[in-house]
DNA sequence: CCTAGAACCTGCGAGC
DNA sequence: TGCTCGCAGGTTCTAG
């Protein structure tokens, strides 16, 4: 489910409410939730025990909890609908909890990872000396990162012959935008989603920068206040979604610029929302 | 090398 | 009621 601004969130959590904690047992109840840690389910709880945990960290949707210790961290990605909760020892199993972290103090509360559709889950990973992850080398910096390149992206972009709501969400040109964010930053750019990349002016692709961190901070901000609690709580719903949303979703409802019912397209096995009047598709489209 | 499409999972709501 | 179908916010592998 979640993109970067859901994320960032989880992270927050996390490091409010596990970082400093040393483990004491780890239980993996699916094995699919630790599918990308080669080595097994045994090996990661192994791997972690009597580990402290360190500031939770993240790039776009993944996050990591590196070992205070240790040249290595356990990474985690949500997927389509994974959580990571923390829970009081004595709460009630989720129906899709997958794994259980246990810590050796007496605060009495653990973490949990909760994913419907197992496409999320967590692993243990070497990091190289800037801390990340040897296995998300791949994955460019999100747009919030200070260091994020924007002429580099750009160049990038006019490279790629592609159209730009692939280039948006591929993790490896610029990372953190899914599909929801990705909807909503082209129609306040006015941009129609299958337009090419190549033709892209300077100017044009700061302004649809502009608004893929303006839509991001604007998430974050309402987001942002769901974790001052017990629990990190990652179910989504900033309430960001519900109401703030201009094209995600809102198939058939008039476009808040021009009143145009906005349209959905199948698209890569989902949905492409867009106003037709304020994004034109190209002209030479398939 | 690059790009497009399928595959990986489970559950929910709509429609018959 | 119960079945099938379409749909869900992601990543990765493979075929061309």
């Amino acid at each position: 489910m979640p993109e970067l601004p859901e994320v960032e969130v989880v992270r927050r959590g996390l490091e409010r409410w596990v970082s400093g904690r040393i483990v004491a047992d780890v239980q993996v109840l699916h094995p699919r939730a630790v599918r990308r840690h080669i080595a097994g389910g045994e090996d990661f709880g192994a791997q972690l025990q009597g580990h402290r945990v360190g500031l939770a960290q993240r790039r776009g949707k993944y996050l990591w909890l590196p070992l205070a210790d240790s040249p290595s961290a356990v990474l985690a990605h949500l997927g389509m609908s994974g959580q990571l909760l923390v829970q009081p020892l004595d709460a009630a199993d989720e129906k899709h909890l997958r794994i259980r972290v246990r810590f050796s103090d007496d605060l009495g509360t653990e973490l949990r990872f909760v994913d419907q559709r197992t496409f999320g889950g967590l692993s243990l990973h070497g990091t190289s000396p800037d801390g990340l992850p040897d296995v998300i080398a791949h994955i460019a910096r999100d747009p919030l990162d200070p260091l994020f390149d924007d002429g580099a992206f750009h160049d990038a972009l006019r490279r790629r012959r592609t159209t730009i709501k692939r280039a948006l969400l591929d993790q490896s040109l610029i990372s953190g935008v899914g599909n929801i964010y990705a909807d909503e930053a082209l129609w306040r750019t006015r941009l129609h989603y299958e337009r090419p990349t190549t033709g892209f002016t300077r100017p044009r692709t700061a302004e649809l920068l502009g608004h893929v961190r303006e839509v991001m901070n604007a998430a974050l901000a309402v987001g942002g206040t769901s974790f001052d609690s017990l629990y990190v709580n990652v179910n989504g719903e900033s309430g960001y979604f519900d109401r703030s949303l201009d094209a995600y979703g809102r198939e058939g409802e008039p476009c808040r610029r021009c009143g145009t019912p906005i349209r959905r397209r199948p698209w890569m096995n989902r949905s492409s929302y867009f106003c037709p009047r304020c994004q034109r598709p190209p002209r030479v489209a398939s």
